[in-house]
RNA sequence: GCGCCUGUAGCUCAGUUGGAUAGAGCAACGGACUUCUAAUCCGUAGGCCGCAGGUUCGAAUCCUGCCAGGCGCACCA
């Protein structure tokens, strides 16, 4: 219906241009877009053409309006329009006609609002959590772990072909440390006295896991190692431990991966030094020496000769270094191995989901793909913005040693996995927002999540409702719509009806919280409707036209909670 | 100092990439269950859209400059 009035506008448009003077290029680019405005005394659909043209014709806005209607020629269905304002154009549809296209809706039923997009054969790696693996993942971990999950979900429905991988930050001087931390864990559950170092990790699950490899190894025969020999096997263990722990934590929000990418293996496999020969061979390395940096106080700052990659040559502020001073791969050579091994995995597009803190690493992972992979497509980034956690309003101080860590699991058993993916997918990415744990819990019935889902529920109430007056549904295609005039029931034909339009535009800009706002707003409608209008009553064709209705807003809130990953239950 | 993100109701956030009278939830106040689920609805109140300029028919939205908060800034990951 929309592209119909769009067209008719537009020819309307092309007719007025070409009888036109020549002198009006620009105009002719102009494409019609209707809109749908927010009040109902503007009609259905609104043009804002003639004020666009008015600039560019020298004319008055109305005057351009005016011409336009004069040859328009609109479609059947099209019961009035007028000028109104500074010069919009403002449409109004007959009664009922377009909730006729509610029947798509059923007819289409979990694939309503899926549409095959032209680069649908993508094949899209999303790389998100990635959460080190020494320790339990906490809350902004979570929301980067929804969002990406949403964002495959949503991805998945423009028939794209995602794979969601967990890069594994298992290399590196962090493991040592956390098989340090363990070893000494398990020497004092030998009963040794030991001296704990500020640089080790704390946390009480450092001493499960050391318990649990004391059950897997012998204590003499580890003491009977060399301490490198023995530092590997815990720091192995160890991460394996952790891996298990964020697994089962994922899991318990119904997250799941494809792939866990190991950095060790990527070291282990040779690849991180060929990539770093073959950048030597290419000359877009070089031994150079980095100025301190600026606005920190660096206290051990030495000038040290280094392997520095040429990233100011493709957009980057300063060249990168490649290797540390004992001539081992720093963690961004790893890293831009990881991605070249991701393009030559044979992905078309890649995704990366990145908390605020990792945002000075994108334009140097953006120049360096630029500079290695002989394509346009750069990894798109999103930062996701810290999450203040607060009880009572107070700020959580998120310190380990104090023993104030929040673990995201904690959440997730405290509010549960439906409303602590719902909450984080209703901001968006940039804003970094308040999550307060009193709050979550206690007024728990006064989430948004129950909002939507008692809507979900309350249909299928009224379902259960005309099943026990022994009303049959009637086939969707034989439904009278003709009955669904009212403002509620136009309001709510009209939002069912944009769903698919919402879900490409939340696709296109990598945005899934657009679904939760959407769906939100959808169930607020179906509220209001519930308190004006009877659904099953003594008029058949009514309670027909109305249980359709009320079938199609099931269906809608289902599809979004489900891109959403939040459940639709039929009962609460 | 530089880079990225943010600034909208008392609080937490939306605002369909420039449209008509800026919207929700929570908190406050007043109403609505003999009915298909009151985890809901209806109403009242609440605004210098951080500040100041600029761009145009039109700005919360775009450009510039300030102010405030968050994150980051060699040899960690």
């Amino acid at each position: 219906m929309k592209q119909a009035l769009e067209q008719a506008l537009q020819s309307a448009v092309d007719t007025l241009l070409q009888d036109g003077p020549d002198t009006v290029a620009d105009a002719k680019k102009i494409v019609v877009k209707l809109s749908r405005p927010k009040m109902k005394e503007h009609g259905d659909y609104a043009a804002n053409v003639a004020m666009a043209l008015a600039g560019m014709l020298k004319k008055n806005p109305r005057q351009v309006a005016e011409l336009l209607l004069q040859t328009v020629q609109w479609p059947a269905a099209v019961e009035s329009c007028d000028i109104a304002g500074p010069g919009f154009i403002n449409i109004r549809l007959q009664g009922a006609c377009e909730a006729e296209a509610l029947k798509h809706i059923l007819a289409q039923g979990e694939d309503f609002g899926c549409i095959a997009v032209s680069d649908a054969s993508e094949k899209v790696c999303l790389e998100f959590v990635s959460a080190n693996p020494t320790g339990p993942m906490h809350v902004g971990h979570g929301r980067g772990a929804v969002v990406g999950d949403a964002l495959g979900r949503l991805l998945s429905t423009r028939g794209m072909k995602v794979h969601r991988e967990y890069y594994i930050n298992d290399a590196g001087s962090q493991i040592g440390v956390l098989a340090n931390s363990v070893w000494l864990r398990m020497q004092e559950l030998q009963g040794e006295s030991i001296t704990f170092p500020e640089a080790a990790y704390p946390g009480e699950y450092i001493i499960e896991i050391a318990r649990e490899l004391l059950k897997k190894r012998n204590y003499s025969e580890l003491l009977a190692l060399s301490d490198d020999e023995r530092s590997l096997w815990v720091g192995e263990q160890s991460v394996a431990a952790n891996m298990v722990m964020i697994g089962a934590d994922l899991a318990a929000m119904n997250i799941q991966f494809d792939h866990y990418f190991s950095e060790k293996a990527l070291h282990e496999s040779g690849k991180v030094q060929s990539l770093i020969q073959h950048l030597k061979d290419e000359g877009t390395v070089y031994l150079g020496t980095l100025p301190p940096p600026k606005g920190k106080e660096v206290k051990d700052y030495k000038p040290v000769e280094q392997f520095l990659f040429r990233t100011t040559d493709f957009g980057d502020d300063v060249d990168r270094p490649l290797a540390k001073q004992d001539g081992t791969a720093t963690y961004f050579a790893a890293d831009i191995a990881y991605h070249v091994d991701k393009f030559e995995r044979g992905f078309d597009r890649l995704i990366d989901i990145w908390g605020a803190d990792h945002g000075g690493y994108v334009t140097r992972v953006q120049a360096s793909m630029k500079a290695l992979v002989q394509r346009e497509a750069q990894p798109d980034v999103l930062l996701v913005q810290m999450v203040n956690l607060t009880r009572d309003g107070k700020p959580v101080r998120m310190s380990k040693r104090a023993g104030t860590f929040v673990t995201l699991r904690e959440v997730v058993d405290e509010v549960g996995a439906d409303a602590v993916r719902f909450n984080f997918m209703t901001r968006r990415v940039e804003s970094q927002f308040d999550f307060d744990l009193e709050e979550a819990k206690e007024k728990s019935h006064e989430n948004p999540v129950y909002y939507v889902q008692y809507a979900h529920a309350r249909v299928a109430a009224i379902l259960r409702k005309a099943k026990e007056e022994g009303i049959v549904l009637q086939a969707v295609e034989d439904v009278d719509v003709s009955p669904l005039v009212s403002d509620e029931e136009q309001a709510l034909v009209a939002q069912l009806l944009a769903y698919p339009e919402m879900l490409d535009t939340a696709a296109t800009r990598l945005e899934a919280y657009r679904v939760a706002t959407y769906v939100m707003k959808l169930a607020a409608n179906f509220h209001s409707f519930y308190h004006k209008n009877r659904v099953v009553t003594d008029d058949i064709v009514l309670t027909q036209a109305r249980l359709l209705l009320a079938r199609a807003v099931k269906q809608v809130i289902f599809n979004a909670l489900t891109v959403l990953g939040v459940s639709a239950p039929d009962k609460m």
